[in-house]
DNA sequence: GCCGTTTTCGGCCCGACTGTTTTCAGTCG
């Protein structure tokens, strides 16, 4: 079955070759806007078109995108693709992801010079021949030759963590600039989205001008893409974008509001703001019929009270959730980090981790909590030395001793992540699975067996009474290794018919649920538990991560188990 | 191509920067 992403995938080539067509442009952001919606999508397209389901009721879904789709699901296939594919090569879509250069460049290089890809394009620069073109001119020929490395690496996006390693030092940086006043990184970093494409630097300053000058000595700096009066991009190392905006005071929440995104939110917002009679822009909110009256601007709660809402949490800008009734309710109500009360997933030094039981337990105390479960591998990852069941049994003896020198103050739940088999079976025995105070299962091997497979060994997981949770339950690795083929409809069923609890995994290459999985986990109301997965001390810093996902997914407290307190906790999996 | 609390037609967010121009188109976010 065709996956959704696949499907939004299809429409973005369409919007891209459309878009070099010459395309009408909101026809083109229709396709895009569809393929946004699709891959936001928690249900299966394909399954909605099998069970005769209107896909029109999807925002952003016409007729159109829906024939289209039932076409794609059925044949595999898009008569229309194919037409504009032979019209307009498809690897003028790579010539479009050189910075500087559009569909209007990309087409006029195809035109005028016969170029259809990077290598060709390459080659005419060289010669000479892209500079003599109407409207080209040596800088940008130089600019296609210096930035085609940027369209050959492809989109490489920061994850979580590394993106929060660059904030800090730039953040270090330009505090130390007496121009900067208050300075704030907007954009998909602010909205904890998984990955970042680049960075959004909002400053308010006086003089824009000594900001920028600090701006561009920052050490890490690779090149400076542009710089204006208001507004600098520079590059930092592995092409990394970084782009400063300098605005004034009474403009801050306006330019934070916008600059912070995402754009499909801020569309949605300014044609609340229009439809009353107000123009938003990163200045401020003015009246349409006089723009020099501003009436908003200095924060972002006003200019959301203008338009009758709360302020929203930055990770929930997607024009997914905010918008729709119950939202101003969920906005208070949203997971924060001092919700967490214990972490349900970690490994020592008897496996793969770096830490014993009682510097885990240590750690974890220290950082606030009330209670963990050691958690290391079974047997079948051998590479982690992973316990059988006489090992096991030893270690929670060890957390036995723990706990009773504890005194009550902090409590280590004996816990173990079982594999589940290629054969669907588990990795431990039933009898001793029973002894643990927490099991949570999960798939590493034989990750590309068949749909069917991997749901069934998933289900039979659920479907065991000694089984509390499933960690990881996709078991992708963000830019790394893609999700194994399962169908999480029916493991999102049998959580929920199990009274299951799925695993939202804080660490930042996996964040496994999604923030889609997670948001139709939550729909249906299935118990949510966000786990480090922690493999040193270190990583225990991880859960912001999941909290962060979590909250983009509009998870409440009352639905992350780690959430209760440990008396409660311990009735719940009863612990004596 | 999508959509509807003035609309089934006529809108669809809006401004900065660059390079190419001689007042603007293209690109980007």
């Amino acid at each position: 079955m065709i996956s959704n992403q696949e499907i939004a995938t299809t429409f973005e080539e369409m919007a891209d070759l459309l878009e070099l067509s010459g395309e009408n442009a909101f026809r083109i952001r229709a396709y895009r806007n569809g393929a946004k919606a699709i891959a936001d999508l928690g249900d299966s397209v394909a399954q909605w078109i099998l069970d005769g389901k209107d896909l029109t009721q999807v925002d952003g879904i016409g007729s159109t995108l829906a024939d289209k789709s039932k076409t794609l699901v059925e044949t595999g296939a898009l008569p229309q693709l194919e037409k504009l594919r032979a019209a307009v090569p498809p690897t003028l879509r790579n010539i479009m992801g050189i910075p500087g250069v559009g569909a209007k460049k990309a087409m006029k290089l195809f035109r005028e010079l016969s170029i259809k890809d990077l290598p060709s394009l390459r080659a005419a620069c060289e010669a000479g021949l892209v500079a003599q073109l109407k409207g080209f001119g040596e800088k940008t020929q130089a600019s296609i030759l210096q930035n085609m490395e940027i369209a050959e690496k492809a989109a490489q996006r920061l994850l979580m963590d590394a993106a929060e390693s660059l904030v800090m030092i730039i953040r270090e940086h330009m505090k130390s600039c007496s121009a900067v006043k208050r300075l704030e990184f907007a954009g998909s970093y602010r909205r904890g989205k998984e990955t970042v494409g680049d960075l959004d630097l909002l400053v308010t300053s006086e003089t824009p001008e000594a900001v920028m000058d600090h701006f561009s000595k920052l050490t890490q700096i690779q090149e400076i893409i542009q710089r204006g009066e208001t507004k600098m991009s520079i590059r930092v190392a592995d092409s990394f974008q970084v782009d400063l905006r300098v605005v004034e005071d009474a403009s801050w929440g306006a330019a934070l509001q916008y600059f912070t995104g995402s754009k499909e939110h801020n569309v949605r917002v300014r044609g609340m703001a229009k439809a009353i009679g107000l123009k938003i822009n990163e200045y401020g909110v003015f009246k349409s019929e006089d723009e020099s009256c501003r009436v908003a601007g200095a924060n972002e709660e006003e200019i959301y009270a203008l338009v009758g809402m709360p302020w929203v949490p930055p990770e929930l800008r997607e024009d997914r959730l905010e918008f729709s009734s119950g939202a101003k309710e969920l906005f208070t109500h949203l997971i924060q980090m001092e919700d967490i009360r214990g972490d349900l997933h970690m490994h020592t030094t008897a496996t793969d981790g770096e830490s014993s039981i009682e510097e885990m337990a240590q750690a974890a105390r220290a950082r606030g909590l009330q209670y963990i479960a050691i958690t290391d591998h079974s047997k079948r990852v051998s590479m982690a030395r992973g316990l059988d069941e006489t090992r096991l049994r030893e270690q929670w003896k060890e957390i036995d001793t723990f706990n009773q020198k504890s005194n009550g103050q902090f409590w280590v739940l004996k816990g173990i992540e079982v594999d589940i088999l290629e054969n669907g079976s588990l990795d431990i025995s039933d009898d001793c699975l029973a002894e643990a105070d927490w099991v949570t299962a999960s798939v590493h091997y034989g990750q590309r067996q068949s749909r069917e497979q991997i749901t069934d060994r998933i289900l039979n997981a659920i479907q065991n009474p000694n089984v509390h949770a499933i960690s990881h339950p996709t078991g992708r690795l963000i830019s790394r290794r893609e999700a194994y083929d399962v169908d999480m409809a029916a493991v999102m069923q049998a959580a929920k018919e199990s009274n299951k609890i799925l695993e939202l995994n804080a660490n930042p290459y996996r964040l496994d649920l999604n923030d889609i999985h997670t948001m139709t986990a939550v729909q249906l109301g299935i118990e949510i538990v966000i786990n480090t997965d922690a493999h040193s001390i270190a990583n225990l810093d991880l859960m912001k991560y999941g909290v962060r996902q979590a909250r983009r997914a509009g998870v409440r407290p009352s639905m992350v188990f780690n959430t209760l307190t440990l008396d409660e906790v311990k009735k719940r999996l009863g612990v004596a």
